[in-house]
DNA sequence: CCGAATCCGTGACGATACTG
DNA sequence: CAGTATCGTCACGGATTCGG
């Protein structure tokens, strides 16, 4: 038997892994754990790292990261106000999976988008009009 | 100097690696490689096994799926009708970074649910109404 | 000057009903 | 059985404003 999903409770609905899978299975997650790997930042450095991100949804993503105990808020009572955040000891641990899953995304996308190309080729024989 | 983030293209907000990311980084496209990987399954099994998923999503994730590459559809001209999807080969090398991500999720739940209480916690204390 | 809160449009999600 | 269609809901995400 070729492993044939060896009990995986997170399939069940039930099952409170789906929350922490929900939390981690998510771009923005797996950027900014890349990013904080190393080293801890501070917020407006994170905005700049995680290309493309803004501030409300990276604020309300580094709440919820630290709700769940993977990184940690450091806030110092400076002017102008200074923040800074790092992976927390079970954050650390999520660095290696989703390294992985980042190099995937960029040792493959080439693949992925030429699918992707070849795919709507065959689909939308109509996106070419015939001489108009 | 602690491996600092050695050149990720995919931080980049411009970077095509970028759509493939957040297509695998996904709650859905990790439970579906999950359950596909080992054996092909058809439409109704898959949507047993991956629990809570309605059918309008689970068709929506694995045409996008088909759409990048990462899932094959097979569809019989039978009557019931049968369709089965299984992995493509470029999809099988998503299996080992989605089933780590997976197995962290499994690991460590209960981690993730102390943390979120232990925040809840001193945040709202007026969740407790105190001897109402 | 930096980080967070507010407002609001868009789109994903999920349930239901219907078709081949 | 395997989808598609339609619709209501709501979370996501962007732009803007506030606060110290």
């Amino acid at each position: 038997m070729t492993a044939s999903t060896p009990t995986w409770d997170i399939l069940q609905s039930t099952c409170p892994s789906r929350t922490s899978l929900a939390r981690i299975a998510n771009k923005w997650t797996a950027m900014i754990v890349i990013v904080l790997s190393g080293q801890r930042k501070r917020f407006g450095d994170l905005r700049t790292a995680v290309g493309g991100i803004s501030g409300k949804v990276l604020a309300e993503t580094l709440r919820e990261l630290e709700r769940d105990g993977i990184v940690s808020r450091h806030a110092y009572d400076e002017m102008p106000p200074r923040v800074e955040y790092e992976l927390t000891e079970l954050g650390r641990t999520l660095h290696e999976p989703l390294q992985a899953l980042g190099r995937w995304a960029e040792d493959n996308f080439s693949s992925v988008l030429a699918a992707r190309e070849e795919y709507d080729e065959q689909r939308i024989p109509s996106g070419r009009p015939l001489r108009p």
